[in-house]
RNA sequence: CGGGGCGUGGCGCAGCUUGGUAGCGCGGGUGCUUUGGGAGCACUAGGUCGCAGGUUCGAAUCCUGUCGCCCCGACCA
């Protein structure tokens, strides 16, 4: 390809919306180009990332006997409804984008493909002869996000690829399933990341192993904890730990505490000189369930720990065996609407009675009280009366006439000890999730009845797993990995041209006439490069071959007329003179060791 | 959904307080000069000031509404 011809427009000022380095490179480097909100075209420099990223993901699936496919986008809202997705998607936090047809059908753009797939698979295979299965797909996926944000990476329209794996049994799904981890740890090695798999949240979609893919960078919207010696990763919505010992309160008699205007921990601790592991917190959560119900939660957790919502959701939703729309703590403006009367919050106790809620107008009238593991190795404590501006001792958990149930709902933070290993500690970092790996059971197989017919001849459903990649994101994800102050380093295998060969000045015959004869030596070989033949200082050119990131340039420039080149390595900015010879058996040497 | 900010030529911005001829830099075009790190000079094209209403002799500027975009939050009492 000659630059004259690659519509590369490259921006000197960067549009105001982008705010990370990745997002800005991209657009600055005429990678990607925005229509609206969170959509984005991906301009031809883009597509052939994309397209190099694709190849990858493909030759990596196909090794492991993966089939691919491409499954409709537009999706009818039954099978949606027959897996209990319909309305969790389309309503309250809903990430799909829905429409009705001319006949007022129902349908969804695919955020996902599961209830599709599971479809197809049980309408095709009905015999564990027939198993397993493992087919992907590479397409553009719809998801109306609350909030788009920082260009490809969290964008409402991106491309991914999902793969599922049906199964006669749950060990062979295991066995895919570390197949897949083995593959997808080979893709994100080939496309030059940094990365780290973590333990993660099943989430919405639902199951029970998982695995994140997380490039590690500062800008990452996920935080992870890990242990120093790498036994243990988790994504913090997901992660446990051991906590530090309480500083256990040793008192044996019950009495009241006035406490004005302490509605913080902080503040408690502070004015009354207690430490926070000696105070009880007591949270009042609302949950909005599938069909609509307003549950009521309190929570009782140790003061210097902090309520893990994913967990929470979780923990509400096997309780109740719905799907949970929202959670949310309550606010004094549910309490008024409700018409709530003796509800301190800030002074709430453990032990507040359920007839507080008996006149709420739309809130069932029982709590469901949950207590986190953290409050089982205290004894007397701190905690509210349920009076404003008073606070309590108790003597323990025991003597107040509630039981809670005790769960993990606890947010695991850096410093907390580890499980598997007391003596390390949880370090934590930022990540950009790129990949997903899971184990679903039979969740779906179940709701959709999909099933096959197992050796002793009865019908029985699917186990499945699905795996996904985020290709777009990959994209950007690399930049924000692989950049400096002149502009992107794209890792060798997954960059638009391998080389780009710069004529310092078109109008000089020789530069022309060499540079022309070495990018025919180099396509003859194989090898991606790009010309820029375009009449331009020779500056210019320079700064552009910098911020598109092209990881090998070569200069037909002042030696030119002798048969010299540059050959300039963007990464580690080394320079060597070589004739024309020399370049192709240097860089094909170099393409060989890196693609074997 | 809540809070904050911004919409002025392709991009980055000024002008708005105090209403009166729409400006600057980059980018585009033409010419000359220049030619190894985003060149110089000259000329030139390009704008319903997001949109709709209102106030006024007169609105980019003031008022109302609306749409779009960006940021923060939706987290602990």
């Amino acid at each position: 390809m000659r630059v004259s011809r690659l519509m590369l427009i490259t921006l000197r000022d960067v549009p105001a919306e982008a705010d990370i380095i990745s997002h800005q490179l991209l657009i600055k480097g005429g990678f990607i180009r925005r229509l609206t909100g969170g959509i984005y075209a991906y301009m031809p420099l883009l597509w052939k990332v994309l397209k190099k990223i694709t190849l990858i993901v493909e030759k990596e699936l196909d090794s492991k006997g993966c089939l691919q496919s491409l499954l409709p986008q537009l999706q009818p809202s039954d099978i949606w409804e027959k897996s209990g997705r319909w309305k969790s998607y389309t309503e309250g936090e809903g990430i799909m984008f829905s429409l009705k047809d001319r006949q007022g059908k129902e349908l969804g753009l695919g955020p996902t493909h599961e209830e599709v797939i599971t479809q197809i698979i049980s309408e095709t295979i009905h015999s564990y002869k027939q198993l397993p299965i493992n087919i992907f797909q590479i397409q553009t996926k719809f998801r109306d996000e609350i909030r788009p944000r920082f260009g490809l990476m969290r964008s409402r329209e991106f491309i991914m690829k999902d793969g599922y794996s049906f199964h006669a049994n749950e060990s062979d799904l295991e066995l895919t399933y570390s197949d897949m981890k083995d593959a997808y740890e080979k893709i994100f090695t080939k496309c030059g990341l940094d990365f780290v798999g973590v333990d993660a949240d099943s989430g919405a979609i639902g199951g029970a192993a998982s695995q994140e893919f997380m490039v590690t960078a500062a800008s990452g919207e996920d935080l992870i904890l890990k242990s120093s010696d790498g036994k243990y990763g988790a994504n913090q919505e997901k992660a446990v730990s051991i906590i530090e010992e309480a500083k256990l309160l040793d008192i044996d008699k019950s009495y009241t505490i006035d406490t004005p205007d302490q509605k913080t921990i902080e503040d408690l601790c502070n004015c009354n000189n207690f430490h926070p592991s000696q105070i009880v917190k007591v949270l009042i959560y609302i949950a909005t369930t599938e069909d609509n119900e307003k549950q009521p939660i309190i929570i009782s957790i140790r003061g210097d720990q902090e309520v893990n919502e994913i967990k929470l959701s979780n923990q509400i939703s096997n309780q109740l065996n719905k799907t949970i729309l929202e959670i949310r703590p309550v606010s004094n403006e549910d309490i008024k609407e409700q018409g709530i009367t003796n509800m301190p919050l800030g002074f709430i106790g453990p032990d507040i009675s359920d007839n507080v809620l008996t006149k709420t107008k739309s809130w069932e009238k029982k709590f469901i009280r949950l207590a986190d593991k953290s409050i089982k190795s205290i004894k007397s404590f701190i905690g509210g009366s349920n009076i404003k501006d008073k606070h309590k001792v108790f003597i323990n958990f025991e003597s107040i006439n509630i039981s809670p149930l005790i769960c993990d709902i606890r947010k695991a933070k850096a410093g907390d000890r580890c499980v598997h290993d007391i003596n390390q500690t949880l370090d934590e970092c930022r990540g950009i999730e790129i990949g997903h790996i899971f184990q679903l059971g039979t969740k779906y197989s179940k709701s959709l009845n999909a099933t096959f017919t197992n050796p002793s001849g009865t019908e029985e459903p699917f186990w499945m797993g699905c795996y996904g990649i985020g290709i777009s994101r990959l994209a950007q994800a690399a930049v924000e990995q692989n950049h400096d102050d002149l502009g992107i380093i794209w890792p060798v295998s997954i960059a638009p041209f391998e080389v780009i060969i710069i004529i310092a000045n078109i109008k000089n015959t020789s530069q022309k006439n060499l540079a022309e004869a070495i990018y025919n030596d180099l396509l003859k070989n194989g090898i991606d490069a790009l010309l820029d033949d375009r009449d331009e200082r020779a500056g210019l050119k320079f700064k552009d071959a910098d911020l598109i990131g092209i990881p090998w340039r070569i200069v037909a420039g002042r030696e030119a007329n002798i048969g010299v080149v540059e050959l300039h390595n963007r990464r580690t900015k080394q320079t060597l003179s070589m004739d024309q010879k020399s370049v192709l058996t240097k860089l094909s040497e170099e393409f060989n060791s890196k693609n074997p």
